[in-house]
DNA sequence: TCCGGAACCGTACAAGCGTTCGATCGGCAA
DNA sequence: TTGCCGATCGAACGCTTGTACGGTTCCGGA
């Protein structure tokens, strides 16, 4: 491949602007025309710099967990206790997702639309992402009873939830948060659940039986 | 209104029906003759049960919302201990999005596509619940410096993110689940931030500043 | 037997969709 | 000047979409 900083340049800027519309509309209500105003670029001008619109989705995708991922590794590297390299995960994922909140929005919520090879892409890259937290957290020598599976996607739903709720004038900033959701997840993961386990467990009664959910 | 019954156990199996496409293709690129198919109710038939497709979401988001607030007041009427009421939150809606993922996957993914009037009322009804749970989370009285708004945002994160990776035959039961998610949550929320905080605070350099993120 | 309305259907339409195609522009090498 | 090629465009095509409309079937009451 040759080298052409000002296509990689205008293409990074299509993928940013493009990211903004598939975050505001979604990817399906979003149409390519709509891309097209964002960008100043014409519908079929677009067509220039990707193929169609699920590459389109799937190269934001791509390129956003790509810089995610290295950034990641590059600090993991450095460290080797486990209660660092979770700090530096959360740490990671936070700000990354608090700064690029319109990609990441974008990666989170549509997150099953790719289909083929573009989708095994990403989902390989999701899999090794969590290995990663899911070892750590095993690292951490958890409490007994602890199912890690489950602790790995209850963390990964603290950080990924915020991109529905999170308003950066009204919230704690990146680094108190980061704060907030490590502390609240390790003293948790942590602790003993046979021990000091507060709001007693036995002194309610169970509820019906799931049946009655069924509404109809 | 008049009293039909058989109108009414329709339109909810339409309901149900309707929720079980929105969930596996998403609310905009299912189409109404997916949903033809589906209930085996023609095209034009669907709109005697509802005016127009946003409508339809609507119900389904209503329905699904109004059974799940209804069961947890219900409950929690019921208790006064800020414990055992934050105890029955967490297993009312863990139980209800298991029992009813495809509804609850609609609810919680497809959250900011009603407009107008639909989504005022859907938007009332989840300011009430998370003021519902914002308000026991006060009561507990939780550690010194804690946020209460961003803690009850992770809470909801935790239980909400469970519809993109739960699978039954894989995952813990149920009540394994609220006590895991219970369990961490609490002793998280309730132990102080200075004492006896795991993974120290500082040995840690910090990151360079967020604007090594925008990756253009 | 007739009637009215609830329940339901087949068909059509206008709008919007993703994508294609041939043409055009600007700058650089020959 | 010419020729090439990366970059860009306007216009169109074929298809799907949500919805409207007029008709048809079924059934309980008069």
């Amino acid at each position: 491949m040759e080298d052409r900083p000002s296509y990689d340049r205008k293409l990074l800027q299509i993928l940013r602007d493009a990211a903004g519309v598939f975050a505001e509309k979604g990817y399906h209500r979003a149409s390519i025309r709509d891309i097209s105003a964002a960008t100043d670029v014409s519908l079929s001008g677009l067509y220039y710099y990707f193929s169609s619109k699920e590459e389109l989705l799937f190269l934001i995708q791509d390129h956003c967990f790509g810089t995610l991922l290295a950034c990641l590794e590059e600090e993991l590297n450095r460290e080797s206790d486990p209660a660092v390299r979770l700090r530096i995960v959360v740490r990671n994922h936070l700000r990354f997702f608090l700064d690029n909140m319109k990609e990441m929005k974008v990666l989170s919520h549509e997150a099953d639309v790719l289909t083929g090879k573009y989708q095994n892409t990403i989902q390989d890259r999701k899999r090794a992402y969590a290995d990663t937290v899911h070892e750590i957290l095993g690292d951490l020598r958890p409490a007994d009873g602890a199912d890690l599976r489950t602790a790995t996607f209850v963390l990964f739903g603290m950080m990924n939830w915020v991109y529905t709720w999170y308003r950066p004038e009204r919230d704690l900033p990146v680094e108190r948060m980061e704060e907030e959701i490590l502390h609240l997840f390790l003293n948790g993961f942590l602790t003993s659940k046979t021990s000091s386990d507060p709001g007693g467990e036995d002194d309610i009664r169970p509820l019906e039986p799931s049946s009655i959910w069924r509404s109809g």
